[in-house]
RNA sequence: CGCAGAGUGGAGCAGCUUGGUAGCUCGUCGGGCUCAUAACCCGAAGGUCGUUGGUUCAAAUCCAGCCUCUGCAACCA
């Protein structure tokens, strides 16, 4: 069975996780989801990177131990990821202890053969704050976090020589133009630090003691790139005695991200994994921020929404529906309370929810709930409806396989709204006044009920939860009739078909609320 | 001249790679229908595609300059 592995970044447990981190895992688990449906053997990691100077001090700032601190955000973590249905295989953490044992393994291995080397880092340090500033970073030689003057020191530390892999990395830009896309990103890495020349990289410090110690020389403690990065591998048994994920689902088919981390996992992670001679990832995929109605989302500003607050009030399937439908996958966005109600109103209520009700509604009403088993001829409206279901799943894939989720959606909606024109073109209530009518009724709301299940299918990705209410309405319950592949022919539901009537799959939401 | 992106009808966006009647959603106005969650369907108005110049038979699309905004610049998704 052919394999997929895709990642969100691990995230640095600094703060609970709001919009922007569910933006990230919700694409990743839409696309993990689709992939299972296309028969992929599919493997999905996210986690949580907890180590560093930031947790050290926002635990000691809390009153209690670091791995008590990271303990309790995991736990909100993975409480967001449940509450967005995020089903994810591999939850990575820098605090496992065979994560830690890996890491000392490849720090030791790059040390050994010479690709890391102990040398000296020179910075302008704040004392006060215990923290190292760049150059172009300090005002007027003040801190710029608490204005306080910052003194140039030197600390030993180990390097990574990065500069080694230089060659390499412009030919794994040069022979693979989509390891990283969109296009922007790759111009970005190229231009800004792969043609400016690769720096040797700081890879251990003295300055904290939350992390992975470097075992061979005390003090030391190996910084983020050589703990957080390897998580991909680790956490599939890279260098254990249980290596068989590894073998099997590495190289990753995708690294997920947003554009502030591209450069670590595009730059520096290729080059530990040349330098370790394993191979690299085959892409990684940099999508853009969301704003909140125009502003940057940030603890400090605090307008960072909160996911939690957003599914209580509109339902998990309306958000993924919305993050991923509203916004183009790749540029920034801007997250707006009236998009979402006006997306959820228009696609949701209005064509999708009110589709089924009309539906279920004249089986219902012209038939007790049940379809006859009547022949009739198509008409020229059920052949056009009947060729565009057909027709659809194959426009979803294409998108879906580009990463674009926002097309991907369109295309079943587009099917929807022509569904809902194909009920006024075929005009029901007038077929109901005739007798003589009543095949041709039946197969009018045969095509509706076959419609709705090919796009109960195309949804299930991104919306997981709907089509359970969708089959529960029109009584489906062979499994065959809901797997991907059947979507993709009109006319396996059965003729006779009994609905049940049911509450209103996406209430409408009042705008003055 | 640090790098990159963006500037398209009232709003939000797509299109630009591979030039050729400017597309989508929302909103507005008018009409239709009545099965349905006052939802659905049809039609209309509204854009010199930031700006100047160039290439071309033809430019939103390619090239150059300028203006404005944004992001990145060793760890905010």
């Amino acid at each position: 069975m052919k394999t997929y592995y895709i990642t969100t970044p691990i995230y640095y447990l600094n703060a609970d996780p709001h919009i922007g981190h569910t933006y990230t895992t919700v694409a990743a688990d839409v696309m993990a989801r689709y992939k299972k449906e296309r028969g992929f053997d599919v493997k999905f990691l996210t986690g949580a990177d907890e180590h560093g100077q930031k947790v050290e001090r926002a635990a000691a700032d809390a009153g209690v131990h670091p791995q008590a601190f990271v303990d309790n955000l995991v736990s909100i973590y993975k409480e967001v990821w449940k509450t967005m249905d995020c089903d994810y295989d591999y939850f990575s953490r820098t605090t496992d202890p065979a994560h830690q044992e890996t890491v000392k393994k490849i720090f030791k291995k790059l040390y050994d053969q010479g690709d890391i080397y102990k040398g000296s880092y020179e910075g302008l340090y704040c004392t006060p704050d215990e923290t190292f500033f760049n150059e172009r970073d300090v005002i007027d030689g003040k801190c710029p976090d608490c204005g306080r003057p910052v003194e140039r020191v030197t600390e030993e530390s180990y390097f990574f020589r990065m500069s080694k892999y230089q060659g390499a990395l412009e030919k794994l830009y040069e022979d693979h133009p989509d390891f990283l896309v969109p296009v922007a990103r790759r111009n970005e890495m190229m231009n800004n630090f792969i043609k400016p020349g690769l720096e040797d990289l700081c890879v251990s410090r003295t300055s904290f003691t939350w992390g992975v110690p470097v075992d061979f020389d005390p003090g030391h403690v190996i910084y983020v790139w050589i703990d957080a990065l390897p998580n991909y591998i680790t956490s599939l048994g890279f260098l254990s005695d249980k290596d068989s994920d590894y073998k099997r689902y590495w190289p990753a088919d995708l690294h997920l991200m947003s554009k502030e981390i591209v450069r670590f996992h595009a730059v520096i992670w290729p080059c530990i994994l040349m330098a370790l001679g394993e191979p690299v990832p085959k892409q990684v995929f940099s999508h853009g921020w969301l704003q909140y109605d125009g502003k940057k989302m940030s603890k400090s500003l605090g307008n960072a929404i909160s996911p939690k607050a957003l599914v209580d009030e509109y339902g998990v399937d309306a958000i993924r529906y919305f993050l991923l439908r509203e916004f183009t996958f790749g540029p920034d966005g801007n997250f707006t309370p009236t998009a979402l109600i006006n997306r959820y109103n228009a696609d949701l209520a209005n064509d999708l929810g009110n589709l089924l009700s009309r539906t279920v509604g004249m089986v219902d009403k012209y038939f007790g709930g049940t379809l006859p088993l009547l022949e009739a001829e198509n008409s020229e409206f059920d052949n056009a409806l009947g060729e565009m279901a057909k027709a659809m799943l194959g426009k979803v894939e294409d998108r879906m396989d580009a990463l674009a989720f926002s097309e991907a959606l369109n295309h079943t909606w587009d099917l929807v709204r022509r569904a809902n024109k194909y009920i006024d073109e075929s005009q029901p209530w007038v077929l109901a006044k005739d007798e003589s009518k009543k095949a041709e009724l039946a197969n009018v709301l045969y095509h509706l009920a076959e419609t709705l299940r090919i796009v109960s299918i195309a949804i299930k990705p991104t919306m997981p939860n709907t089509p359970a209410i969708i089959c529960e309405q029109l009584n489906i319950t062979d499994p065959a009739l809901t797997t991907w592949e059947s979507a993709k022919t009109f006319g396996l539901l059965h003729r006779s078909l009994t609905v049940t009537k049911g509450a209103p799959a996406f209430p409408r939401i009042e705008k003055d609320k």
